[in-house]
This record gives C-alpha cells, sequence and structure tokens, in this order.
DNA sequence: CCGCATCCTTGTGGATACTG
DNA sequence: CAGTATCCACAAGGATGCGG
C-alpha cells in the first residue's frame, strides 16, 4: 500500500490558533457520515439527481438527504442544477473542491477496509477483559 | 503536493454489501471531530496524560474526553495504562491501528488547511445568492 | 489527579403529510 | 420528482458534585 509522508508535510504548517480553530470547525462539518458517504457516491457516478442520491445512500431520510446537500453546496463542495421541467429534475456533482476532499477521504476509506477486522477483534477483546 | 491516487486502489476493492456496512459504520464511529483531535494530538506528543489531553484539546468537556477515550480504547486505537500511585495517574498513547488512522486522516487534515479560505468564500458567496 | 454519576438542556434525526 | 413543513423521540453533550 502506497502511503507517502503526509505526516511531515502537515507538520510544517505554521500553526495560527485562529487558523486552528477555523480547520477544526471545518472537519468538524465535514467529517461526517452522510457527507462522506455522498462525496463517495458522486466520485463514482459524477452526475446524480436526487432520486438517485436517495437509493444510493442506504439508511438516509429525506431530510438528512436534503440537510447534507444543501450545507455542501454552501460549502461549495457539490454544484446543484435544476432544470425547469415537470416532473423536476435536479442534479447534483462535485466541484474541484469536492473532488480534492474525495481525495483526502480515500486514505480513510482504505484505512478502514483495511482494518475493520482488527477493530472488531479489539472490541470483543475488550469486552471480554471487562467480564473478566 | 503529492497525491497518489489512492482512488484507483479503493475503486479495485471487492464490495461486499455486508462489509461495506461494516465499513461505513466504523466511519461513522471514527470520524468525528474529538477522535480526529485526540489522533492529532497523540501522534504529536506520542503519550499522554488525562490533564494534557484535557488542556490540549481546547473546548471538549471532561465528559466527551472520557467517553471518547473510552471508544478509541475498546476500538484498540489507543492504550490505557494506569499507574497505582497517589495522585493518580494515566497515560495514553497510539496503538499502531491508531497510527495508521492518523496518516489516513493526514491528507484531510492538510485539504482542510489548504481549502479553508476556499470554503469561506464559497459560503460568503452562498450567501450573497440567497439574498439576490 | 482521574473519572464516574447525575441532572438538565439542546439539537439531531426519523416519520409523516403536503406542495409545485 | 424533489423537495418543504411539522411533530416528536431520543441521544449528545455541558455543568456540577462526589469518590478512589
Amino acid at each position: 500500500m502506497t502511503t507517502p509522508d503526509l505526516r511531515q508535510e502537515l507538520q510544517q504548517i505554521q500553526t495560527d490558533p485562529r487558523i486552528d480553530r477555523l480547520v477544526e470547525e471545518l472537519i468538524g462539518r465535514v467529517a461526517d457520515k452522510w457527507t462522506m458517504l455522498l462525496i463517495e457516491i458522486l466520485t463514482e457516478n459524477e452526475c446524480c439527481r436526487f432520486g438517485e442520491l436517495s437509493r444510493a445512500c442506504t439508511g438516509i431520510s429525506q431530510k438528512m438527504l436534503t440537510q447534507t446537500l444543501r450545507a455542501m453546496e454552501r460549502d461549495g463542495l457539490v454544484t446543484r442544477k435544476v432544470y425547469p421541467v415537470v416532473p423536476p429534475k435536479v442534479e447534483y456533482r462535485l466541484t474541484d473542491l469536492g473532488l480534492g476532499l474525495s481525495k483526502a477521504f480515500c486514505g480513510v476509506w482504505l484505512w478502514a477496509e483495511a482494518h475493520h477486522e482488527e477493530i472488531a477483534a479489539a472490541r470483543a477483546a475488550y469486552e471480554a477483559r471487562q467480564e473478566g
């Protein structure tokens, strides 16, 4: 697995506390389950309608879907194109900014795919320890 | 900035829906603000006491700190070592698993550092559009 | 010093029903 | 089809006080 040392790169960034706060807030906004899933989906099929997203994003409620998409649009991660036809047609697609985030998330997905068994094991071990 | 194509790697993973659900759940667990911050902090200073973490992790409440650390311990991301002394002394440090996640998060941090201004701009533009 | 227990407030998110 | 609006349950999360 190819893992370059992004860590070093990160270490070298000047740390202005005010910017840190902004960045942390941004992380809080963007690092949530639905946002990550939607970005994944929109990376795989470049252009999606509301209903497609709704079906692809298993378990999400209409409300959360709308809400998350709005937030992403606001943050410039996706564009929302409305066609003035009946029945209505709305298309979502990632912006370059969103695509960048998608790439950044790849590492996390790969990590999760690679280690979910280890984590299940760790949990089992933890439970076992509690009982003893 | 060095960004290898992790995307391709990710694409090639076989997608068993059952595993996908596990992975998504894992993402939901791990992709939260406090977890990410604590991992950052524990990457920078390898070994931390409770109080240190409390101070380093600005804004976190005692409760959330304990809760998050427990969850991380349960998932095998950190170890918790208790010294039987008075006053009590407890040390936390990342496991190899936790360190791997730390690396995976680097990309997201870098992205956030690099683009927080763009996002602020996107938000401003969005607000402006709403008023018009 | 580390952390659990309790109370209480706020917000998150699901279900349902209704519109252009 | 693509939402908005409303209601409601539950859980997240802060504040405080106590205990090993």
